[in-house]
DNA sequence: ATGCCCAATAGCTCTTTGACGCCC
DNA sequence: CGGGCGTCTTTGAGCTATTGGGCA
């Protein structure tokens, strides 16, 4: 009987049986090629999603191939015909699987190393805009007239314009090539083509503006795989079969590429580089349609990847490998979520137009006026998409009425720009927004519009320069509060960035001369000290003692915001800037951002431990709800809980609030207190309340215990004065000994056998009595550990012994009944074992025996000069020949036959 | 299509101070 | 007889973050 699982998939049956029901020859043959053909089978990549179904949803059972093959149709094959329905419900049923705090862990570890690669990626390009060659080269390709803007004094980004106009026109965006190369390389060929990647012609751009002499950076938006871990649904499961590992491993951006066909640094790989696999069109011009097809084939390819092993889908194109939703092959890829109507929409509405246009092609793609030239888009797009750009570039609304499917990507998301500091502009000059691959200057509100136009987010934009980089997301996002929960903690995250905006502000940073004077070193040496002080904080923050991640991040914002000194270079400047945009943030128009919003809060949304204080000031309203600036609201604790902190709530102060506690605590409580209703509310109090904690002083040696007789040393705090915490094992021993008075040291709770028990480590002592027991513990512990070593030694000896008299015993029990033939035993134990029955004279005892010979060695005294007969020689022990080692007590003696024999001397 | 609000709920946090039997 | 030690068993209520559905 074969008993086989199948995996009824709700969807497929919903879909494909019309009469909802799935029939199958029963047989106990065992057939070669059971599952071959079209049956369901379990990929290694469904087997996880497999393991997480309900047990309801599989059967047990054989099918026949042509069962299997005929799925569709009902069969009756000549015996029993299963039949069952697929009830509504197992369709409706949705087991919605919250990710693990495991899945977590590993996304956010995978976000990680995501962000690092992408950090280094950035750097190389960055770097290879620095390369005088390519520089030269853009250089000498550069109009004359234009390049009168190294000799503006006050630059402003006007001025910029004009060259701006020249790249663009002359430095295009097509599909990425093959291969991926070194981004040296890459430049170099982008120049020489006057096309490449949008990743390479934006760093193409700021190697002119370097080679200009302006102050530029590479600025790149860090699209990163997800922080969240994607929990994978009943839904999406039905729909992306070959869907691998779960969670985020098939979601955005991988470092790992699978098939190995990126020859170069692959961990360098971004959504840009990853393009190149994604069959997008390579070159321009005349065989637009053939690659239309080809765009349109992959598209429909990637709908089903049923049948795509772990390798290739590890290489396979995802969501946010696509650069930009210029890409048609993008969208393809999309399929991995759940298919938006739009993207639907959009996929049969490119359809349409490409048939339609298809004959227009090459015409359409000769015409320069209709082709967009903006690069993104113009050499990559099927034609009907290029048609749809060129009628968003003068409005929003097509001109062509086409959806907004199509609208919302009228361009692609600015992924890579420059910025350029532009001395001229504003009173201290400012990092101005230059995109030269979409021809915009100064449209660093447009970025997140943009950006949001084509489903993108806006996590981390990182400018680079002088191979450092710095984050500058708050310049292009204004609502922080919507990106905050997807980027990763700011303490890990600034602390990366710490060195590299050192070397960021080093290249980029030229002091200020319209504020007070001031040396270039001196500010760098500021900034330094900033960052050395953000690191020492580091390893503070990241204990997180007996704080949640959550405070400690704020604790952080709130110092990082403090230890910014005013400093008049352009990165401080910046740095100020940025900081003013975090400040003053517009409020959100929705109470549920009030939850965890940074700068603002609602009464509302505070939780049971929270309360404002002071009430004030009012920001604005949000749905009738007055906002209160965050700093407002303070955490509240009960008296004990203070006492952990090592403050204690101030005489005569009122609860700034208090709770309703369960019934079973108020019952609880007022069965302890004897009063009714005493117990009924729990009193809460603000730090504001508090005070330093004071405790009894030690008075006469005596320490102060609780009712207890203990002392909670939650922290050091928590000591009474004049007392100290002794965390040694075993010293309880050693202050009853000397007679002290102590008390046992409570330091926490753990939950064993389903109950709170307290956890003791070491003793609270008055201070003039430490060093006293100190000394008498390191004695004592020198004496125990002398003990112990004794101890070990002599039961060593003893195993040792029973081990060779179980030998021995073994040998004798073969010389008298095992015809003498046993090689078991060494010839030495041999030897001396019949020596010793020779010489007790009881060889027919091997019992007796045995006992002569533990006499002999517990008796141990040397006698000289002994003799131990053999059979055919006498061993004899002179003096003179005995050793003695006096650190293990053994004395050896030996036999001028070469046979020796140890004693320890007890 | 999007954003907001509400309800449901999974997962996390906070709570927190034995009893008993055996052996030396 | 009393003190030391090992074993028993493995909370659970309440809060919060997150999600899906309904609605504007």
């Amino acid at each position: 009987m074969t008993v086989t699982y199948v995996h009824v998939i709700p969807q497929l049956e919903s879909e494909s049986e019309k009469n909802s029901k799935l029939c199958f020859n029963r047989t106990d043959r065992v057939e070669d090629g059971y599952f071959s053909g079209n049956v369901i089978t379990n990929t290694p990549s469904e087997s996880g999603a497999r393991d997480g179904l309900d047990e309801s949803e599989w059967e047990e059972g054989s099918l026949p191939t042509e069962a299997l093959t005929k799925s569709n149709e009902e069969q009756t094959i000549g015996g029993v015909t299963v039949e069952f329905d697929v009830t509504p419900d197992s369709v409706k049923k949705k087991s919605i699987r919250r990710a693990t705090a495991e899945e977590k862990e590993l996304s956010e570890l995978v976000h990680k190393v995501n962000l690092l690669c992408l950090l280094g990626r950035g750097r190389s390009f960055d770097s290879a805009c620095n390369d005088p060659l390519i520089q030269a080269s853009l250089l000498s390709l550069l109009p004359a007239r234009l390049l009168k803007i190294t000799e503006v004094p006050k630059l402003t980004a006007k001025a910029l314009a004009p060259l701006v106009d020249w790249f663009h026109n002359n430095f295009h965006v097509r599909g990425p090539g093959s291969t991926e190369k070194p981004p040296h390389l890459a430049l170099a060929s982008t120049l020489e083509a006057q096309e490449g990647t949008a990743e390479e012609v934006a760093a193409l751009s700021v190697a002119l503006f370097r080679a200009l002499n302006l102050t530029v950076r590479f600025v790149a938006t860090l699209d990163v795989v997800s922080l969240k871990p994607e929990v994978d649904r009943p839904e999406y499961n039905s729909q992306v079969t070959g869907k691998v590992g779960g969670g985020i491993f098939n979601s955005s951006t991988l470092m790992v590429s699978g098939s190995g066909h990126q020859s170069v640094s692959p961990p360098l790989t971004t959504p840009a580089s990853d393009e190149k696999d994604d069959g997008c069109l390579t070159s321009a011009g005349g065989k637009s349609r053939v690659k239309a097809r080809k765009v349109l084939e992959n598209s429909f390819e990637s709908k089903d990847m049923s049948g795509v092993n772990l390798k290739d889908r590890m290489a396979e194109p995802s969501t946010s490998k696509c650069q930009d939703a210029d890409s048609h092959a993008c969208l393809a890829a999309k399929s991995d979520r759940p298919k938006r109507k739009g993207d639907l929409e959009f996929e049969m509405q490119l359809e349409m137009a490409l048939s339609a246009t298809a004959i227009e092609n090459s015409k359409a793609i000769m015409n320069s006026d209709l082709v967009d030239v903006r690069g993104t888009n113009s050499k990559q797009f099927p034609p009907a998409k290029k048609m749809k750009v060129v009628g968003a570039e003068g409005s929003s609304v097509s001109p062509h009425g086409m959806s907004t499917a199509i609208g919302s990507r009228k361009i692609g998301a600015p992924l890579y720009w420059a910025e350029v500091y532009c001395s001229g502009e504003n009173l201290t000059g400012k990092w101005v927004h230059v995109d030269a691959v979409n021809a915009i200057i100064d449209g660093e509100q447009k970025v997140e519009v943009a950006v949001a136009a084509c489903r993108k987010s806006l996590r981390y934009v990182v400018a680079f320069a002088g191979n450092g980089a710095k984050d500058v997301t708050r310049r292009y996002c204004t609502r922080w509060y919507k990106i905050e929960s997807q980027r990763i903690n700011a303490i890990w995250w600034d602390a990366v960035l710490a060195p590299l905006k050192d070397l960021e502000s080093r290249a980029t940073g030229g002091v200020v001369h319209s504020h007070q004077e001031a040396s270039t070193t001196e500010k760098i040496g500021t900034l330094e000290g900033a960052d050395n002080q953000i690191k020492d904080c580091l390893p503070d923050s990241f204990l997180m003692n007996g704080k949640s991640k959550k405070e400690n991040c704020e604790d952080y914002s709130v110092q990082k915001f403090v230890n910014n000194s005013f400093s008049a270079t352009r990165s401080s400047l910046e740095d100020m800037e940025l900081e003013t945009r975090a400040l003053t943030e517009p409020l959100p128009t929705n109470q549920q951002a009030y939850r965890n919003h940074q700068l603002y809060a609602i009464e509302r949304w505070l939780n049971k431990y929270q309360i404002l204080h002071p009430k004030g000031p009012i920001l604005g309203f949000c749905s009738g709800h007055p906002v209160y600036p965050r700093t407002c609201v303070q955490t509240l604790h009960t008296k004990e809980r203070w006492m952990r902190e090592g403050l204690q709530v101030k005489a005569d102060e009122l609860p700034a609030k208090t709770l309703k506690r369960s019934p079973k605590q108020s019952k609880e409580q007022a069965g302890e207190d004897d009063e009714i209703g005493e117990g009924d509310h729990l009193a809460l109090f603000g730090k504001w309340q508090t005070e330093p904690l004071c405790l009894p002083h030690a008075v006469g040696g005596i320490v102060p215990k609780n009712e207890r007789g203990q002392v909670d040393v939650w922290s050091e705090k928590c000591l009474p004065p004049g007392t100290v915490h002794l965390r040694l094992p075993r010293v309880t021993l050693v202050a009853k000994r000397l007679e002290i008075d102590f008390a046992p040291a409570m330091v926490g709770f753990e939950f064993r056998n389903g109950r709170s028990v307290p956890v003791f480590e070491g003793i609270v002592v008055c201070a003039e009595f430490k060093d006293a027991i100190l000394e008498a513990y390191e004695e004592e512990e020198e004496r125990r550990v002398a003990e112990e070593k004794r101890r070990n030694e002599a039961q060593a000896l003893s195993r040792w012994y029973q081990l060779l008299s179980s030998i021995i015993t073994r040998q004798r029990l073969n010389n008298c009944y095992g015809n003498g033939t046993s090689q078991e035993a060494s010839v030495g134990i041999q030897k001396s074992d019949d020596t010793l029955s020779a010489e007790a004279g009881c060889k027919e005892d091997s019992r007796k025996s045995g006992g002569c010979h533990q006499d002999k060695l517990k008796d141990n005294q040397p006698t000289s000069p002994q003799s131990v007969p053999t059979e055919d020689h006498e061993h004899v022990f002179l003096l003179d020949d005995e050793m003695f080692d006096e650190e293990s007590s053994t004395r050896t003696k030996r036999c001028k036959c070469g046979f020796s024999i140890q004693f320890e001397e007890l």
